[in-house]
DNA sequence: AGAGTTGCTACATTTTATGTAGCAATCCTC
DNA sequence: GAGGATTGCTACATAAAATGTAGCAACTCT
């Protein structure tokens, strides 16, 4: 599992440019939900677990190692939450929410 | 391919809450930088599939089509571009890039 | 008519994810 | 301080998804 950063270049990237490696990463799956889950407060492996359906435990082991490099995501006895980066990440994505309801009203 | 819309239960998520359903679409391989490529014009499959890195036709095509069918994408003679609410959500991606450059400077 | 471009589809191969079992370490109760 | 529960994982076989290449039918432009 090599883990990119922003400098080195993405996954389909070449040019390593900070939103390409963010969008790599990102892109992932489970990855914005682990995030999402993590955005209001603290959990434990398992809860967090289990809060994203039960994804796979190898998976999500795999997810929190990446996003910890990227210090996105960190781990304390606690268990693991969002670093003052992900934090302002995580109100992105509240805004994403926001998004999704006016969707959802223009789908009908 | 079944696609989710708002509404119904999204890939992992038992609820169908809009935000799932977006996670769970924006959170699939390429479709976050199929949405980045076309914020700024409209482009032709082929350009499209050239800036995604030559990401394959296959998927490029099963991507655009689950995006028509959320009306965040749409097609004419000019080629594939954003909906009323596509741009509205590329407004959000731009957003993400001012906190990827914050995020890099962090990380040094 | 011939050459180039368009938007795809087919399909074999490779990469990724899932699901289940289980293990070693810590914690809590008695 | 023994037993049970909970922790954060790892292993591994199976299933699902993505890649890469070839190519086709429809159109356009000489």
């Amino acid at each position: 599992m090599t883990i990119k950063t922003p400098g080195q270049p993405a996954r389909g990237s070449s040019s390593g440019r900070p939103i390409m490696v963010l969008l790599d990463v990102l892109g992932q799956r489970w990855v914005l939900r682990i995030l999402w889950e993590l955005r209001a407060e603290r959990l434990r492996f398992r809860e967090l677990q289990a809060r994203c359906d039960g994804v796979s435990p190898t998976l999500l082991n795999q997810r929190l190692k990446q996003l910890r490099t990227l210090e996105i995501v960190d781990a304390d006895d606690d268990g693991y939450g969002l670093t003052s980066s992900g934090v302002a990440l995580g109100k992105e994505l509240s805004r994403l929410n926001d998004w999704a309801e006016r969707w959802k009203t223009s789908l009908q």
